[in-house]
DNA sequence: TCCTTGACCATTA
DNA sequence: ATAATGGCCAAGG
């Protein structure tokens, strides 16, 4: 657990920028969320992320794997937390896993487009 | 420096 | 669907 004090480094600037756009009933994967900050293969950097500056309130229920799946152990405190919060917000969490075809930003990104045109 | 540790990921079997 | 594998890379010790 990294203090909130110490001044956050520009790469974290911008991934947090990118995780607190999520909108609210959709979720995006930490390798997602890295490349939309411009920062490519660094997914892990994400995670860690989430768990230093989780005194900034970050919407980190909102950040799964890539296959949809949470990324806490089955069972654990921190899986059920995370289940429960996107219960609230509508998202449909079956088993632990989401549908990211229904649920993924990148959809939410498409349906814009398409409403464009 | 080197080594280990992750809220990861894509590929392959 | 699950598991092993190799890759990835910032932090910390």
């Amino acid at each position: 657990m990294k203090s909130v004090r110490a001044p956050i480094p520009p790469g974290h600037e911008v991934l947090l920028r990118v995780i607190r756009s999520i909108p609210r009933g959709r979720v995006a994967s930490y390798g997602e969320i890295a490349a939309r900050a411009g920062l490519p293969r660094r997914a892990r950097l994400v995670g860690r992320i989430l768990g230093d500056y989780s005194a900034l309130r970050l919407p980190w229920q909102r950040v799964l794997r890539a296959d949809g799946r949470i990324a806490f152990a089955k069972g654990s405190a921190g899986w059920r937390e995370q289940r429960a919060r996107l219960l609230e917000e509508g998202v449909v969490v079956r088993n632990g896993r989401v549908d990211l075809a229904r649920f993924g930003w990148q959809r939410d990104l498409d349906e814009a487009l398409w409403k464009m045109a």
